[in-house]
DNA sequence: TTGTATGCGTTATCAA
DNA sequence: TTGATAACGCATACAA
């Protein structure tokens, strides 16, 4: 691996004035500057980040901290930042968090201290903690909202849209000629839980199709607390004939319950999941779901951090990123 | 932020000494090492990975290709190896990896000259793949292997021993009671799948319990196939009251097959997995499962490397790390 | 327009 | 067991 000054011995020059060509300086002879150029061919040199980010005062490094990593929406957004970040040469610091300590602002404090990260991705249900925003704007560390629940000043924002994706799915089970649909719903403590649940009503609202209480149950994203929700529904003197639940893990609860109950999907019950987590394609019959577009959202978290160092302030945009809705094996049309 | 050379001053020794703490030495006296640490503590110190990774010339990442991101096992690896790397102030780049891609080499080639990563791990079925162990011997990459079929010169290799575990799941079934055992195993070219297949048939042997073909079938790890095991296991006249399955995955699949047909778990069949994924807490009841040592074994491989570095060669040790029988709620006593 | 010398924060060499 | 000092590769203040 050539160095800088390699470079300069063989284009007889300073090393500053490689430094010079590398960097764009202006007052350069074009002969000099060719020379330069020749050697840094020849030598097929490429400068160290390392060394510059020493001289420089900054670090490549991206900060991410999370709760709960057994779930699988955190599972597919690690693994898609990990990659976006190799992509971009850029490396990933992270820290499990437990929401519930007490002392949290300590650990975020010595994770910084420790990473001296400037830089992070703030993801669910972390990011939308005010605590937590103002304690990374004492410390100067920029930041990037990964489906937050408002936008924030100098923050950018990335997300999907949850609403629209979720009255996408209840049509899809309207067009199968489903009447009787039901929803199971996420945790309180996150925007998409909300915004899903907004999606169900509405697009059952549009199709003049009345709301009904026993339909809608709350499951918090567990595959355990689902479990219940779907017996509930399933039990129902007049069952849904399609359930939508808010992410695949309460999805998979759902087929699992209809197994046990005798109940067929997709023959007797349609259901569709939320976020294309590992598990929708691992149980049978493949879950029908909305599949997030983790890469997408990665790359674009790691591409603001750029902008945000290029431009020296924060910019706060939004960015709302296509979903796809993917039909599987456990929607069908509706019985009878 | 505090420096290293502020530290010194502080506890009034050479920065030397308080590298020599940071980095664990042997040979500094317990007077000296208590001054530097409280000085440590009262700056807060930390050191800056730039600048150590400038002067050892090493990047401090670590490489790490995976193929199937979607597996709990991977999943927790994943994570555990984050964790282990995050620990000890290293990065890690990963590569999602094609097995069945004809021009894999290339792609490490690249992954190499992007990433300049010279340690990796290398994860089962790939770190058995004598071509992979050429090609970075070649370009002078050092490597760790999780869990191979064999160790190799030149490398350490990590691993739990698999086949004790599975008798020991075994032997925790025939104190139960039972005696029609079946086993579902893994994927062929996973050492794994072999050595859970031997414990099992060396506990069912030590206890004098003739093995019964239909007793042992074929999933390859997926929870797919293991429905279609599970079913005809299951629908056998004198079907198994006690199932160990390769890995959780599988087991949920049992469990999910027996639900359907009408079975009862634990009262009419016991199951049990391997790994102590994310699922086996998941899905009800909770799985007995043989927890694999992840954290260990990761922060374990991450350690290696460094002594690697230290000692200049490459050491070939095998570490074995102590797993554990979980017994959850999915196995009880034998029926009748 | 170009070159020299210094320092960023570590770790390693070698001597004490 | 400890310390003084060099060196890692780069960018820049300052000098020429």
């Amino acid at each position: 691996m050539a160095t800088i000054t390699e470079v300069a011995k063989l284009a007889g020059v300073s090393v500053k004035t490689v430094s010079r060509v590398m960097n764009n300086y202006e007052h350069i002879s074009p002969k000099t500057r060719k020379k330069v150029e020749d050697a840094i061919q020849e030598l097929s040199y490429a400068p160290s980040s390392i060394a510059r980010q020493l001289r420089m005062g900054d670090s490549l490094s991206i900060g991410m901290i999370y709760g709960d990593p057994s779930s699988g929406y955190q599972s597919r957004l690690n693994h898609a930042v990990l990659k976006a970040c190799s992509d971009a040469r850029r490396y990933l610091a992270v820290e499990l968090f437990d929401e519930k300590n007490m002392d949290w602002q300590k650990q975020v404090e010595d994770f910084l201290d420790r990473t001296k990260v400037t830089n992070m991705i703030l993801v669910p249900p972390m990011c939308d903690s005010t605590d937590l925003h103002e304690l990374l704007t004492r410390r100067q560390v920029n930041f990037v909202l990964i489906s937050p629940s408002r936008a924030i000043a100098g923050a950018s924002s990335i997300a999907m849209d949850d609403r629209r994706a979720s009255r996408e799915m209840i049509n899809h089970f309207i067009e199968l000629g489903h009447i009787r649909i039901g929803h199971i719903s996420g945790h309180p403590d996150h925007v998409a839980t909300l915004l899903r649940r907004q999606g169900y009503e509405e697009a059952l609202h549009r199709a003049g199709i009345p709301l009904r209480d026993e339909y809608l149950e709350s499951g918090r994203f567990r595959f355990r607390n689902a479990l219940e929700c779907a017996d509930r529904m399933l039990q129902l003197d007049e069952r849904p004939t399609a359930i939508l639940a808010a992410n695949d893990e309460m999805a998979a609860a759902v087929v699992m319950t209809a197994n046990r109950l005798g109940i067929r999907v997709p023959e007797d019950l349609s259901v569709a999941g939320f976020d294309d987590t590992p598990i929708a394609k691992t149980i049978w019959p493949e879950l029908t779901t909305v599949a997030q577009p983790f890469e997408d959202i990665a790359k674009a978290a790691v591409e603001s951090m750029r902008t945000m160092k290029r431009t020296g302030l924060s910019v706060s945009e939004t960015l709302i990123l296509e979903h796809e809705v993917v039909i599987r094996a456990s929607t069908g049309p509706a019985p009878e």
